[in-house]
DNA sequence: TCAATCCGTATC
DNA sequence: ATACGGATTGAC
């Protein structure tokens, strides 16, 4: 049939099949190094580990190590990366050629590939799950665009610097100085680092960069929120230079991320600032990785393997030898065990210089807490003292309320029964979202218009919980002549002006306010510590630092009220602006109930038959403790493992080989977590 | 005796 | 996940 083809239409296809096929040359190998040793994407835990193939004559130039590559694999073609070449293979059989380079570009760095083992490991997962965080997805016009290549010359490195030089503010924590010249003078040190409450933490953070930078070194720091990231990056573009780092986070999407990742991968920025997504930034010449409020869970990958960015880091830290900062306002109950352990020095103010930076912090009781509230009440419930405090800070400047939940009324109960009123249709959870609507269903959105009791036949419901969209409107009633803004839910405000308002926030969404808040108003106190979890107390300390680090001096005015019970060891602690000593006890307490991080704690959840199933065929290390199985959601069945912390390897090793015995048998997935936040 | 099917094993 | 091989089963 080709004859019949013009000339030209014969060239065509001539060339197009050229292209489109385009064999390797499987005859002929590269000359040199001719194995090049593969990490294959498969998402199955036996098959966690490298693979040799040849690379083709025609393919020698463009395959280097950390670059993409399609393989065959199993009958099919697979992406992976380059881990490295090899004169030889350990592997008996023949090896396959590499069918194709994805992209010369060396995404895939030694240093990141190491800790990503590291992590996987921990975290009883495999390499692939988190290579896919480590290395964003390629996106191909963004590689074009840019220069290309390697780097030709150093980044311009700042002056030789002196701490001096560099303001006042590291001079206010004991050792900070000296931490700073550490850094200055190529060294790695690790610290805990208790803020002092203010703004000057981001500056500091900052600062403790570009100390890095001086002695030639990249640095990689993470902060759990995006506004945390912008107001660090604001005190860093003063510093170096709007061109002198990147932002990386999860929400750029992709040609932004992938163009961020690029600008380090090619060693042209060596400063990271971001969220979770940058512990793996391929930072050249890595001399520091900082972490803003370790405790916040927005540092937790929701993702297998589940991993936390604080250990991301201090692996990385351990590997590359490199200073760490844990910094924050509180202290977690992980980051104390650093100090404990003597790993991290412990960099804080003395007393005298927290009481000085600190607001005044009060508790008063809120004996309205047991009162009925009835929905459509409309009264304001404010203890005497807080009216009288907040009167008088509005007339220095804008006063922050907390309210721990937000919407409206967010919980109803029976009036009579007190059993939380559910939905007549689905048997959801009832709510008020607004004072112009009737109470409804969160689930379905029917109107409860005719509830009764199935309980007690009650018809009359009760709100226990204000949530803070009501709050706003109570207040406003309150003070009538003031502002009110309200910052949470999908409507978060990241900055307040001077003026006197009231900033109603839920936890995570507070404003800053350029000149600090004229007071803090922690309402519910007893609402956030009733909820069920291993961490209440110590998460709850330190939401309410970050709330009332952001008022002013106590010298300045600044007063914190917290309504709540003031016998609350927690709420002490806060008064007592004690972070410290508060993690030191719940390091206590973690160790006496053989919890992390003092114990290696993992959990399986599967279905009960699965779930038992497994665990004969899981073989233990010595001292292993196993709870359980217990029933939880949806049918499922968890069972809770946990070992001596030194021990955890073992216990790590044993899951993987559990993931990889069940993976290579074909046998249901059993969903693995090493130690998880909360036991819920 | 041969083909269809099942199960186990390797995947470079 | 496939893909392959070796064993097993079943029909002529």
């Amino acid at each position: 049939m080709v004859e019949s083809f013009t000339r030209t239409e014969q060239l065509a296809l001539a060339k197009g099949r050229a292209r489109a096929a385009a064999p390797p040359r499987t005859d002929v190998a590269a000359p040199d190094v001719p194995v090049a040793r593969i990490a294959v994407d498969i998402p199955l835990a036996h098959l966690d580990r490298l693979f040799d193939y040849v690379v083709p004559l025609n393919l020698h130039e463009s395959v280097v190590p950390g670059c993409r590559v399609k393989v065959r694999f199993a009958g099919r073609d697979v992406d992976g990366f380059v881990v490295e070449r090899a004169e030889e293979s350990g592997h008996l059989g023949a090896l396959a050629p590499l069918r194709r380079v994805v992209s010369s570009e060396a995404v895939l760095h030694p240093q990141v590939l190491a800790v990503a083992r590291m992590v996987a490991d921990r975290y009883a997962g495999s390499l692939g799950d988190v290579l896919r965080m480590a290395v964003p997805p390629r996106h191909a016009r963004v590689e074009a665009e840019g220069p290309g290549g390697e780097a030709t010359q150093e980044p311009t490195k700042p002056a030789p610097l002196h701490p001096a030089s560099l303001g006042l503010s590291w001079t206010r924590e004991v050792g900070g100085e000296a931490l700073l010249e550490r850094l200055a003078n190529g060294g790695s040190p690790r610290a805990v680092w208790t803020a002092l409450p203010g703004i000057e933490w981001a500056s500091q953070l900052a600062e403790a960069v570009v100390a890095t930078a001086a002695s030639g070194r990249g640095s990689v720091v993470c902060l759990p929120d995006i506004r945390d990231v912008e107001r660090v990056g604001a005190a860093l573009e003063a510093l170096v230079g709007r061109d002198g780092f990147v932002v990386l986070t999860s929400e750029l999407g992709p040609a932004a991320r992938y163009r961020a990742f690029l600008a380090v991968a090619r060693g042209q920025v060596r400063i990271v600032l971001g969220n979770r997504a940058a512990a793996f930034a391929p930072v050249r010449k890595l001399g520091l990785v900082a972490i803003w409020d370790d405790g916040d869970d927005l540092h937790a990958e929701q993702r297998a393997p589940y991993h936390h960015t604080r250990e991301v880091l201090l692996l990385r830290a351990h590997h590359e030898r490199c200073a760490a900062l844990l910094g924050g306002f509180g202290c977690s109950v992980e980051a104390r065990s650093l100090i404990e352990s003597g790993w991290a020095a412990h960099v804080s103010a003395a007393r005298e210089q927290v009481r000085r930076a600190a607001p005044l912090v009060h508790v008063t009781g809120d004996t309205d807490a047991e009162l009925a509230r009835d929905f459509a009440a409309t009264a304001t419930r404010m203890p005497r003292r807080v009216f009288e405090v907040v009167r008088e800070a509005l007339r220095a400047g804008p006063v922050l309320v907390h309210s721990p939940r937000y919407g409206y009324l967010p919980a109803l109960t029976c009036e009579r029964c007190r059993q939380a009123a559910r939905c007549a249709a689905c048997s959801g959870p009832l709510s008020r979202p607004s004072e112009s609507v009737w109470p409804g269903c969160r689930w379905c959105g029917a109107v409860a218009e005719q509830w009764s009791c199935p309980h007690c036949q009650g018809r009359v419901l009760r709100a226990p919980v204000v949530g803070s969209l009501r709050t706003g409107q109570e207040w406003g009633r309150s003070f009538s002549s003031v502002r009110v803004h309200n910052s949470g839910g999908d409507h978060v405000l990241s900055d307040v002006d001077d003026d006197p308002a009231i900033v109603i926030a839920t936890p995570g969404a507070e404003p800053v306010a350029q000149g600090g808040y004229a007071a803090a108003v922690l309402l519910d106190t007893w609402l956030t510590l009733s909820r069920p979890g291993l961490r209440v107390d110590e998460e709850a300390l330190r939401r309410w630092l970050n709330v009332a680090a952001l008022v002013r001096p106590g010298s300045e005015g600044g007063r914190v009220i917290a309504v709540g019970e003031p016998t609350s060891p927690t709420l002490q602690a806060l008064v007592r602006w004690d972070p410290a000593g508060f993690a030191s006890r719940g390091l206590d307490e973690r160790r006496s109930a053989h919890l992390p991080p003092v114990s290696r704690l993992a959990t399986l959840t599967a279905s009960p038959d699965v779930l038992t199933e497994a665990l004969v065929s899981l073989e233990l290390p010595k001292l292993t403790e196993v709870l359980g199985p217990v029933e939880v959601a949806d049918g499922e069945a968890r069972v809770v493992l946990r070992i001596p912390r030194e021990r955890g390897a073992g216990l790590t090793k044993a899951l993987q080989q559990l993931q990889a015995g069940r993976s290579s048998r074909k046998l249901a997935s059993v969903r693995v977590q090493v130690d998880p936040l909360e036991l819920t």
